[in-house]
DNA sequence: CATGAAAGACACAACAT
DNA sequence: ATGTTGTGTCTTTCATG
C-alpha cells in the first residue's frame, strides 16, 4: 500500500521500457529517445523507485554458468490445518527455492528450485519433504527455455494485445 | 557456444553478486568493496558478459502497477506427433508469455503467464487451446508470493549449501 | 593481466521558467 | 513539472609496469 495513486503516463512507460532492456541505460541517453532533459528522467525514476513501481535493477546471468544446472517447479501439498502462509517462514531457509507462491488447484504452493544438479536436487527435495506440515510434493523438472525471457520480467509496459490501458488509466496533472 | 571455457574466480562471483543485487552499482564502488580499481571490474565485468555469464541489465517492475494483475502457471499437452520445441514458434506470438520450457512428467511444456485479469487470462488461454498441436491445458493461477526473489536471479553465486564450487572450478591464468 | 592517469560523460543538486 | 547550469564523480581509453 503506498499512499500516492501512481498513474503512469506514456513517458513512465518508456522509461521503464528503457531500463528493462537495459538497467544500466543513462538517463541522458533515455531522455534523448523520449525528449526529456536527464534530470527530468532521474526525476521520474526516483519517483517510480518511491512509488515501487520500480522495484529494484538486477542482473541476468546464466545460471549454468555459475553452477546452477538444475532447474524445477514443485507443487506443495500442505496438511489441511497448516496455512500455506506458513510456508514463508521454511521458505526462507532454502537458499535452492528462488520463487514461492500459493495457487489455485490441487496443490497449496508451487516452488521454483535452483540446484547443482540431480543430486542436490534430490537433496533439496528430501529436506522440503521432511518439513512438518508437508504432506506430498510433485516435482517437475525443466528440460529446456523455449524463450529467453524470466517469469518476473513483467510483459512489456506498453501492453501489447491487452485492453489499450490495463489499471491506472486517469492523466496525470 | 561461447569459444573459452570462462572459469569464474572469487572476485568475479563478488562482482557478480553486487551486480544482482543492484545492476546500477558503479563499478568503482564495486572496485573498493573488493579491492579493485573501477577498470580491472569493467574488464572483468565485459569478459563475464562477452562469455555471456551476465546475460544482461535488467529492471524490476511491480507487474501489477504496470496492470498485470493476473499471473499464471500453464502445462501444456502436445499432440503426439508434434515435437513440443514446435512451441518455441508459437509462444513468440502470444506477448503474454513470459517464459516457456520443456519439462519432465505427464505435459511437455510449461509456460509462465501473465494477463491484466481474469478475463484476459481466459481470453489467453482460449487462444491457446486452439492452436493447432494442443490437446489440453492444465492452468494454476498464482494467488500471492512467499518471496520476494526473482526466479531469474540465480540463488547467490557465492553457493550456499551447495557443492562448494559447482562447476567451472580451476584458478584463472 | 592488472594498475594508474587523463579526457569525456554522467549523476546530482541547486536555481529559474 | 521541465529545462539549464555547475560541480563532483564515474566511465573509458590509453599508456605503463
Amino acid at each position: 500500500m503506498t499512499s500516492h495513486p501512481p498513474a503512469l503516463d506514456e513517458l513512465d512507460r518508456k522509461i521503464i521500457a528503457a531500463l528493462i532492456a537495459n538497467a544500466r541505460t543513462s538517463f541522458a541517453e533515455i531522455g534523448a529517445e523520449i525528449g526529456l532533459s536527464a534530470p527530468a528522467v532521474k526525476r521520474r525514476v526516483d519517483r517510480l523507485k518511491e512509488a515501487e513501481v520500480i522495484t529494484g535493477f538486477t542482473t541476468m546471468v546464466s545460471p549454468g554458468a555459475l553452477g546452477w544446472g538444475t532447474e524445477a517447479y514443485v507443487e506443495v501439498y500442505c496438511d489441511g490445518a497448516a496455512p500455506p502462509r506458513r510456508l514463508a517462514d521454511v521458505v526462507r531457509d532454502y537458499p535452492e527455492i528462488t520463487a514461492a507462491m500459493t495457487v489455485t488447484g490441487g496443490a497449496d504452493a508451487l516452488l521454483h528450485i535452483r540446484a547443482t544438479g540431480i543430486q542436490h536436487f534430490e537433496e533439496v527435495l528430501e529436506r522440503i519433504r521432511a518439513e512438518p506440515f508437508i504432506r506430498k510434493t510433485i516435482s517437475v523438472i525443466v528440460l529446456s527455455h523455449l524463450l529467453a525471457g524470466s517469469p518476473e520480467a513483467a510483459a512489456s509496459p506498453t501492453s501489447p494485445t491487452a485492453p489499450s490501458r490495463p489499471y491506472g488509466e486517469t492523466n496525470r496533472r
